[in-house]
DNA sequence: ACTATCCATCGATAAACATCGATGGGTCGA
DNA sequence: TCGACCCATCGATGTTTATCGATGGATAGT
């Protein structure tokens, strides 16, 4: 699409039509993003949603060569962005992927993932 | 699904299968995610997308309650990512959504913004 | 009980990041 | 040529983040 003429008058804000974007929409969604914005915790999400099962944490902590606290943040960043559940099974806990995923959610997921 | 019973030995790493991800894709992807994790850069995005056109950087600086070096930072991370492009009009400098697109970074963002 | 292992949490540290004021090159009108 | 405005860049600053070692509660086997 071609490029309005400048305008005449030299003025901030009068160049183009600007759409108006949520604010709130913006922050939920960056929110998301930075839960997402790690390498680790896409590993983990990833391993969960093509595992379609839960998975015990301490695998993780086995087969990326990061330490346990640090397996330990980024799956809390994970479950505290809504991603995922865990549950406690004997002295192990199993991480899944949440069941209840807003539809946009899984949608992304999917369309990251997949 | 069931979670399996707990194994007979406890060592780490061998309750669950975990699926196999790879780990440039991590990478790359988690990339791109630090350049959406911005509710700024995502409504720079969004507006960029639902206009269809190119829009002057002025029009962010004078729309978005933020100075102009934090408005040309944001900027600047979106272009490094390689999601918007630029071209300068006389004094005024227009950005716009990056003509070729991965496929799979389109279809994220259109299912992120739309 | 005692010991070993799992895991979350705490405290510390270094790196990454967002934000701003100041600066300077580029462009236009007077 | 001069002044005004655009925008990117630089330098500084405060905040967030990733990472680790140490700790402690919980669970299970001896």
């Amino acid at each position: 699409m071609a490029v309005k003429d400048l305008p005449v008058i030299r003025e901030r804000g009068v160049c183009c039509d600007l759409p108006a974007v949520q604010e709130s929409w913006a922050i939920e969604r960056a929110e998301l993003m930075k839960a997402l914005a790690d390498p680790t915790r896409l590993t983990m999400l990833a391993s969960l949603w093509k595992s379609g099962a839960p998975i015990c944490i301490c695998d993780f902590t086995a087969g990326l060569e990061l330490t346990q606290p640090t397996i330990s943040h980024h799956m809390a960043k994970l479950k505290e962005a809504g991603l995922v559940d865990s549950e406690k099974r004997g002295i192990w806990i199993y991480y899944r992927l949440r069941d209840k995923l807003p539809t946009a959610t899984r949608k992304l997921l999917s369309q990251l993932i997949a």
